[in-house]
This record gives structure tokens, C-alpha cells and sequence, in this order.
RNA sequence: GCGGGCGUAACUCAGUUGGUAGAGUGUCAGCUUCCCAAGCUGAAUGUCGCGGGUUCGAGUCCCGUCGCCCGCUCCA
């Protein structure tokens, strides 16, 4: 990991945000070769997904009207609120608290609590328990009752370390950024960063389906920045507050959606292969029925073996008819489809796969580093899919003499409108192909004596370090048909 | 948010009981060089993360702060 992170600020890929002044907390820049990798990634995402009959795509604002996020569920079900032990410092999710505390400890809490209620206050905790939920519902939505909160967690005992009533009070954090339209700062034109970027694409739904005559099943796409004021941040570029997503939502019957769910399942796994990703690093983690969030019916995630474990880069969810349906309701709009085939008007079901750039930027970027024994000589190697490379050739004159400098430039003026290449004359030649592999490039085109007679160049491949002779006016070709 | 580790040149690191900084790699210039980090010569670069304090004097000791890594927690 360390050596990754050193390797991508040494070389350009990624350095850390305001660095000269101590660094930003979880934000980072990408470089001249990092800015590079980046746009190959979402180029090819971009192609795969909307150079699709069936696939529009979409640029949506990053500042969108502020009800978005309450019908998406982000101002309600965006926070956590969190309490600590303050005996033994451990922190717990408020709603998660009551799993962790057996069911037997619970009713005794719950008798002794009684105990010390008002008269009101008893009313509030009989609605509560005369409910049909399980014992531990019960007691999180006691937890999470702002008048009776403080009075039971008195008399509730740490799960780690067991001592009663050490708890803090609970502190909500929000996830989402929160900034003013306009130059008043008044809490009526708050805005926030959009924390996902797909509610721009459901708000968006029926414009694109009647601007370009779709008809279901289709989907729209959208690359774009995200933000969520993450508690801590954390591995690198995994957890950042400032992220980039890549995300489809795909429109269908209700009905037919697990077909699809399961299609694009297969498809998103595939186009991570396809770019060179190893299979043994990849693995797809379903999410069991209970632990599904509030809109899904059904997820599941990719995940890469990074150094650090299985971390998610990209996620799949059947989202149901959850978000246009509650559109429908905060904005008074129907968000109803007509089938002029069936003559029937719904509201369609969503299948989403939303990767993350960043996650899948630092994913290629591991996948790719390798470092092997050549000669006795270390030799560190960036083995990138060359449709990911940032540069896809570096063009090189043997020595510097002879009339090979003058040849190679002229190569690299002709293959610079299509292919971004890279120039080098400085030291040797095989220091020159080290450099080259450490950025990842697959070809290195050296021009030599042969060439002044014949007009052949040698091609060395990154991976096995094999060269072939080509003549010059080939290259163009050469380099196409590998990088399609 | 808690606990631990770390922060010195672009990178990896050294720096003796406090006396205002070094190495290797890399980079740059020149020579050499006909294919995998070769050789020779020369050069540039640090307010030692930042801010205070102790001291005649702090990279070194103390406090605070920021950042990175690891573990816990968390991850709608």
C-alpha cells in the first residue's frame, strides 16, 4: 500500500490536496499521469454503458433543489446518530445498540426505567411496547424517542465494557455538505453537495425518456462528482469525502427487473475483467435481506482485494420503484410511464450500478503494480490494459546521433494527434524502458541504425519485454488495432 | 471519535548525551553509449509537517495542532 502511494506521488498519479499547507483530510489531486488514468477509466465506462442503443447519458448539477433530498430519504436517513462509553471509549450506533444487548438485560433496563417515568412519559412508553415489534425495535425506537432517550440509556450498560450509564448524549452527524445559495447564510437557501449522484438522473427520468424516445427497459447514465462528509476517511483514495461516481439507472417493467438486476449483475463483473482486472481479485458480496437499505430490494457489491481487504468499488442495486415514487410525492408530478403496448401507466422499477472512479482508479492502480527480478535488477512495472494506460507509447532515438533523434521526432508528430505519446532522448536505453514501465506504458518505439536503412523501428512490449521490428508508417496502425 | 505508529531533499531513510543537516535512489547538464535502471564529470533541492515553550543554543526535550498509516468504531 505504502509502496502504491509512494510510486503515485513520485510518478504524478496522485498527490495529496493542499499538501504545502499540511494537507486537507481525505482529498487528493490527481496528476499528470493520475488525471490520465482517471479519464481512461471513465472513457471506457463511458463507452461500454451508453454506446448502447438502450443507454442515455446525462450531466446533471451538483447543487439540485433542496426537497431532492428529502424525498431520497438523504435528510432524514443520511445521519447516524452516535453515542460513546465513556468508561471504555467505545462507540455505538444508537440504532444498532439494542442487537448487542441481550434480550433478557433489555427487559430488565426496561423495568427499572419504568420505574422513575412521569405520567406522560409512562404513555409514551406503553404506545411504544404495546406495538407488535420485536423486543429490540421496541427498545431502539425508545432509544431514538428524543424525550425518553436520556432517562434509558441511564440505564443501559455498555455491551463492551458493561458499566451503566457511561453513555454520551447522542450526536447526530449528517452526511451531506451543506452550503447557501446566494450570499445570505440563512437556513432558507441551504443546498447541499449532492451525496449520490443519481437522484440528478431519477429527477431527470421522464425529460430524457421523452427527449430521446426510449422506451422501457432503458437507462441513463452519469459521471460525476459526489460528496459526503464522511466521520473519518480512510485508505488512501477509498474513503474520501470528495469522490467521483459512475452510475446507470436503468429503467424497467416491474416485473421483469430481477432479469435485468442479474444481467447487469454479470455485465459490470465482466467489463472489470475485460480491463485487465484479475479475477482473483475481484468477488461479488451479495447483501443478505436484512441488511438491505431503505430503498433496495435487492444489492449487491463488487469488491476488490485491496491491500487493506475486500473493499466495494462498485455497487448494484434493484432500487425498486422506491425513488420515483417518492418524487411522485414530494414534487405533486407523476413520474408514471405509459406502455402504449399494454396501454398501462406505472411507475417503472430501478436496477442502479453505480461504481466509484476513485475506487476503481486506485483498484486498477493495485491491480496494475507489480514489481518481478530482471538480471539480478528489480523492475517495478505498471502492467495497466493499454486502453487504461496514460500513455500508450513513448518513442525513443537509440543514440543521439545519426539522424535518430530527427526520425523519432518525426514519428512522434505523426502518431501525437491520435495517441497520447511520449518523447525521450535522455540516458540510456534501458533506463529509458524502466521509466516507461513504471508509468505503465505498453509500447516503447525505438528508432536505430536499422532504421536509417530501412525505415523499421523496434516495438518493445511492456509485459514480456519482447520486441518486434515494424516499419515506421505501420505504427499508426499498430497502435490502433491493439488499443481497440 | 478512541488507541498505537510515523512525519528530515522528489522517493527511501540516517542523524550519537540538545551545538542551526547527511546518504542512497531519482532529477538536471555534459561526455560516453547500437537495446533493458551501465560508466565518467558536474549541478540543483530542505525555513527537519506547522505553531508555541524550555534553553545561550532544539531535527533532537515539553505542549498544542495538522496530516498519513495500522487497529477499533463507522461505512445511509
Amino acid at each position: 500500500m505504502e509502496k502504491v502511494v509512494s510510486l503515485a506521488k513520485r510518478k504524478g498519479f496522485v498527490f495529496q490536496s493542499s499538501e504545502i499547507y499540511g494537507g486537507l483530510n481525505g482529498c487528493w489531486d490527481y496528476g499528470p499521469l493520475g488525471v490520465e488514468l482517471l479519464r481512461n477509466i471513465k472513457e471506457e465506462w463511458w463507452k461500454a454503458m451508453t454506446y448502447r442503443d438502450d443507454v442515455e447519458g446525462l450531466d446533471a448539477a451538483i447543487l439540485m433543489h433542496p426537497r431532492v433530498w428529502e424525498a431520497s430519504g438523504h435528510v432524514e436517513n443520511f445521519t447516524d446518530p452516535m453515542i460513546d462509553c465513556k468508561s471504555c471509549k467505545a462507540r455505538f450506533r444508537l440504532d444498532t445498540l439494542a442487537e448487542q444487548i441481550s434480550d433478557k438485560k433489555k427487559e430488565k433496563i426496561l423495568k427499572e426505567f419504568a420505574a422513575e417515568l412521569t405520567d406522560n412519559e409512562k404513555a409514551e412508553l406503553d404506545a411504544v411496547l404495546s406495538s407488535d415489534e420485536s423486543l429490540s425495535d421496541k427498545f431502539t425506537a425508545l432509544l431514538e424517542n428524543k424525550n425518553l432517550s436520556e432517562k434509558l440509556l441511564a440505564h443501559t450498560n455498555c455491551p463492551n465494557c458493561g458499566t451503566k450509564g457511561q453513555f454520551t448524549e447522542p450526536r447526530s452527524f449528517n452526511l451531506m455538505f451543506k452550503t447557501f445559495i446566494g450570499p445570505v447564510e440563512s437556513n432558507d437557501n441551504v443546498v447541499y453537495l449532492r451525496p449520490e449522484t443519481a437522484q440528478g438522473i431519477f429527477v431527470n427520468f421522464l425529460n430524457v425518456q421523452s427527449a430521446s424516445r426510449q422506451k422501457l427497459p432503458f437507462g441513463i447514465a452519469q459521471i460525476g462528482k459526489a460528496f459526503r462528509n464522511e466521520i473519518n476517511t480512510k485508505n488512501f483514495l477509498f474513503r474520501t469525502r470528495e469522490f467521483e461516481q459512475m452510475e446507470m439507472q436503468y429503467f424497467v417493467k416491474p416485473g421483469e427487473d430481477k432479469k435485468h438486476y442479474d444481467a447487469w449483475k454479470e455485465r459490470r463483473m465482466q467489463w472489470y475483467i475485460d480491463l485487465g482486472m484479475s479475477p482473483d481479485n475481484l468477488r461479488f458480496h451479495d447483501h443478505p435481506q436484512d441488511k438491505l437499505a431503505h430503498y433496495a430490494k435487492e444489492a449487491t457489491d463488487i469488491e476488490f482485494l485491496f491491500p487493506f481487504g475486500w473493499g466495494e468499488i462498485e455497487g448494484i442495486h434493484n432500487r425498486t420503484d422506491f425513488d420515483l415514487s417518492r418524487h411522485e410525492e414530494y414534487s405533486g408530478k407523476s413520474m408514471k410511464y405509459f406502455d402504449d403496448q399494454t396501454k398501462e401507466k406505472y411507475i417503472p422499477y430501478i436496477i442502479e450500478t453505480s461504481a466509484g472512479a476513485s475506487r476503481g482508479f486506485m483498484a486498477f492502480l493495485i491491480n496494475a503494480y507489480d514489481e518481478e527480478e530482471v538480471n539480478g535488477e528489480k523492475r517495478t512495472v505498471l502492467r495497466f490494459h493499454p486502453k487504461l494506460a496514460p500513455i500508450k507509447a513513448a518513442i525513443f532515438p537509440l543514440v543521439n546521433k545519426d539522424g535518430m533523434p530527427e526520425i523519432a521526432r518525426e514519428i512522434e508528430k505523426d502518431l501525437r494527434p491520435f495517441f497520447r505519446v511520449f518523447y525521450d532522448d535522455k540516458g540510456a536505453i534501458g533506463r529509458r524502458y524502466r521509466r516507461q514501465d513504471e508509468n505503465g506504458t505498453p509500447y516503447c518505439i525505438t528508432v536505430d541504425t536499422q532504421t536509417l536503412e530501412d525505415g523499421t523501428v523496434t516495438v518493445r512490449e511492456r509485459d514480456s519485454m519482447a520486441q518486434e521490428r515494424i516499419h515506421k508508417s505501420e505504427l499508426m496502425n499498430y497502435l490502433a488495432e491493439k488499443l481497440k
